[in-house]
Order: structure tokens, then C-alpha cells, then sequence
DNA sequence: GGTACGATTGTCT
DNA sequence: GACAATCGTACCT
């Protein structure tokens, strides 16, 4: 087992190059990879036991569906940079960018495991909320984002710089694990589709993965005064 | 200028 | 299993 800290292997920190390719192929290669944040209230590394892929324009439930704006800008720039944005007001979730620059696609980080700053990621939740277990340090989006102390100050950050604030790391030589591919989670609408959008990869076996949940019911709209 | 809604989570029943 | 929390963004008038 490697030492707690994470020290940062510059050979083992994927290129631009390798975040350049497609969605799919980099969201698979993700599974089993390291992620390490760098944050003044301490470092945490978890390693990425689940993920979806977004295929911005051509993909009805990515937020660059329907063209750039000021929020997704950052899907539509330099691979190998954070895109975060703030769910309902409450949550962050933490993607990162794919493909060539100009096609937003991007991997959205859904869940991982807390190999190393476990009591740092620990602070951090119980700080937001409740924690009941070590398992759900890093399970789902928002607890993840949470976890490795990510937020929107993180967007744009660079995954390929050593010695930069947020550093993935992946053994060059391994190849991508077996994983498993299901709907995503909390897609609505056309995007929901499993049989044309299976985009979501996990682990087998991985507790750390989060629980599948269909899209939230709508809300039905409240009944107007005649 | 107004409004509907969301790549979620925690709590309550 | 159902629902409230909570606010920025996108879309409509």
C-alpha cells in the first residue's frame, strides 16, 4: 500500500492528449483512477468507483444541449479542466472535460472511494451534513464534490498539471477495468433513454457506487384558482 | 421582467 | 416511498 500521502506521480498524470478522446473511452479509463485535491483545509485522494458520460449537443440531457452559455462555457473549452456547477442551489457536481476543444462533452464524477484524508473528507461532511458511514464519504455527485472540497472555484481547474489544486492520476500502463454500464441517474426526458444512453460506468462490486434512482417525479403543478 | 425547473440529498412518514 | 430545501439558469412573454 502506498504512503497516505498522496505524492504525485508526474508519469502517472494522464496528458491534455489522453483527456482529448472520446467521453466513453476516457469515462471508462476514470474507474479505478485517483483524484486528489489540494485544499487549504487539507488533501484528499478518492479513487473514482463510478461515472457518466455527456456528449453535449448530441445528447438532450447534457446542460450544452442546447449550445453554449455562460455557465457551460467550460465544457466547451480545453480538455482535461474541471467543469463544476451548482445543483438546485444546494449541491456541486464535478465533471471533467473531454474531446477536442469546441465539443462539449464531459464525464461526470458520480461517486468514489476515500483512499487517502479520510478524516479530511470526513470534516468536510460532517461539516455539510449528516455522515453516517465511511462508505458514504464520496457516494453520489454532490457528496463527492463535497468530499474532495470542490466547488465553483474549482472550475477550470487543470487535471493534467502535477502540481496543480486538483491532479487525476492513473497508472499508464493498466488498462480500463471491468466495469458495468446502466442508465443514468436523475436523467429526465429523452436523455433518460436507456437503451440509446446506457452512459453510466460503474465498478462491480464497489459499495462506494451510488443507489440507481429514476428521475425525481415532477412536480405537479399547483392546482390555479379558477 | 417573470417563472419553471433541475446530472441531488436528507428527512420524514 | 415521498417530499422539501433553495437558487441560478434558461426560456418565455
Amino acid at each position: 500500500m502506498a504512503a497516505m500521502t498522496a505524492a504525485t506521480r508526474p508519469d502517472h498524470v494522464p496528458s491534455r492528449d489522453w483527456y482529448q478522446r472520446d467521453a466513453h473511452d476516457v469515462g471508462a479509463d476514470l474507474l479505478g483512477a485517483h483524484v486528489t485535491t489540494r485544499r487549504p483545509d487539507g488533501e484528499v485522494t478518492v479513487r473514482l468507483t463510478e461515472v457518466e458520460v455527456y456528449r453535449g449537443q448530441a445528447d438532450p440531457a447534457s446542460h450544452a444541449y442546447r449550445g453554449p452559455t455562460a455557465r457551460n462555457a467550460a465544457m466547451f473549452g480545453e480538455p482535461g479542466r474541471l467543469y463544476v456547477y451548482r445543483h438546485l442551489g444546494l449541491h456541486h457536481c464535478v465533471n471533467v472535460v473531454t474531446g477536442p476543444e469546441g465539443v462539449a462533452s464531459a464525464v461526470l464524477l458520480r461517486a468514489g472511494e476515500v483512499v487517502a484524508g479520510i478524516d479530511v473528507a470526513g470534516g468536510r461532511r460532517r461539516r455539510a451534513g449528516v455522515l453516517r458511514s465511511d462508505v458514504d464519504l464520496a457516494r453520489g455527485p454532490a457528496r463527492l464534490a463535497v468530499a474532495l472540497g470542490l466547488d465553483l472555484t474549482a472550475l477550470r481547474a487543470d487535471l493534467t498539471d502535477p502540481a496543480g489544486d486538483v491532479v487525476v492520476q492513473r497508472h499508464p500502463a493498466v488498462p480500463a477495468l471491468p466495469h458495468v454500464t446502466g442508465p443514468r441517474v436523475g436523467v429526465s426526458g429523452e436523455g433518460a433513454d436507456a437503451g440509446r444512453y446506457p452512459w453510466r460506468l460503474w465498478l462491480p462490486d464497489e459499495p462506494t457506487v451510488s443507489v440507481y434512482r429514476p428521475a425525481a417525479p415532477r412536480r405537479r403543478p399547483a392546482a390555479r384558482k379558477a
